[in-house]
DNA sequence: GGATGTGAAGTAGTTCACAGCC
DNA sequence: GGCTGTGAACTACTTCACATCC
């Protein structure tokens, strides 16, 4: 790769958040044969607004066409860029319940750049068995070196999963139980919590404030991370 | 109750997301037994600052004592208050795959407030079978009258999905799709989507920038909701 | 003493308005 | 004409610092 750039400075965070939805709606663009884009059919997709999209979309270098708007192309090519999707990441999943396994067969939660290479479960009945292509391993079973984590786990035994996804030289988390856990310096834990969302849309709902009141038409929640910090 | 009710105005976007976090915090120091926690507590483990946890629970009244914290059962009470856990909201879950067996058999999904009144899925093995306690009805019986309409189906029948919950007259949709959906003015759709995280992990670890870089610790992201605008 | 709650200051993000280019 | 890209104005959120109360 003549790689070119980095010159992506510095996006802000909500930028960031908002950039994996522009691309969706590119990708949707592109598969039904649509060539070009402008910020304003951008924004009503994604529910923000045209300024937004620009600003967002400048952060990535001049990528637009003045008087004609984006090539969608373009645009995905240099969002997946900017994120860093063409490189490599190598994903483990630990939990293979009924999350864990929705995770991994869905067409996109392992988006271009993430790869799976090991699933772990607990569960005797589950451990040998094939999902996604990959024979489940026990979780008692050394750790294949992987770049992210994701924890799909009950919460009584997140703690556990990421002490040993640590140790294993893991430093970037995705916590799907909705529990805190500590880890190390160093390494980063984002978390995932569905019931989150839910709790935000009933906010709006019993207050008739934000997305859902005044002649909004949809509110794009996007995820609902959060933070953390160790001991 | 002399229950001073409703006093909370308006709580803010960033607020509202945080809150779900520390309600959480709050309920599992309630079950470790404990009586008291904290701001700088709080924003150790929900990775904001003291002052930020503060601020947002100053805007639920004044519930902390100077000097000793706050307490816990009190902080949970008020926050579900603020939320609206007090009143009854009428969930139904379209789309009864891994993902939306997951949601409905997770602890956490369907918090206080919450109730699951019916399934619905297109698939005829699994119509009629029982899940969580319901039977699955097929997606072509008419729907029941509830608030809230969870969409777990894939992204080509997500559309016909919403059309559908609509039509049932309900208004406010959870989309776990990977699919914008058009709906008419007044009602409201979140969408939650696990590689939009995914992918903003792997910006950080891509770039060494945010929470998961330069010497701190783990991130935050606290949410990223993000508002919209009508078509 | 100790931690909350809050004006005041600072910072980040969004929106306006328009110059620049197609 | 149309739409991008961006300085300037504005708004929202966060952080500081401290008065207030237990």
């Amino acid at each position: 790769m003549a790689t070119p750039r980095l010159r992506t400075r510095k996006l802000s965070e909500p930028t960031i958040s908002r950039l994996p939805v522009y691309q969706r709606i590119a990708e949707g663009w592109m598969r039904r044969g649509m060539v070009r884009i402008d910020s304003r059919q951008i924004g009503e997709l994604a529910g923000v607004t045209a300024t937004t999209v620009r600003r967002d979309l400048a952060g990535l270098g001049s990528i637009g066409t003045r008087g004609s708007g984006y090539d969608v192309k373009v645009l995905n090519d240099r969002i997946a860029e900017a994120l860093g999707h063409d490189r490599d990441y190598d994903v483990v999943v630990v939990g293979i319940g009924n999350l864990g396994r929705a995770l991994v067969n869905s067409s996109n939660f392992l988006i271009r750049g993430a790869r799976l290479v090991a699933l772990y479960d607990a569960d005797p009945t589950i451990v040998g068995t094939i999902v996604a292509g990959h024979v489940v391993a026990s979780i008692n079973e050394p750790m294949v070196a992987a770049t992210v984590g994701v924890i799909c786990v009950p919460p009584e035994a997140a703690q556990q999963v990421a002490d040993r996804l640590v140790a294993a030289d893991i430093h970037a988390l995705l916590n799907f139980a909705p529990q805190v856990v500590n880890v190390p310096l160093g390494t980063a834990v984002h978390y995932v919590d569905f019931s989150i969302e839910l709790q935000i849309l009933m906010y709006h709902l019993n207050n008739g404030t934000g997305p859902l009141g005044g002649g909004l038409l949809h509110s794009l929640g996007i995820a609902t991370p959060s933070p953390l910090r160790g001991s």
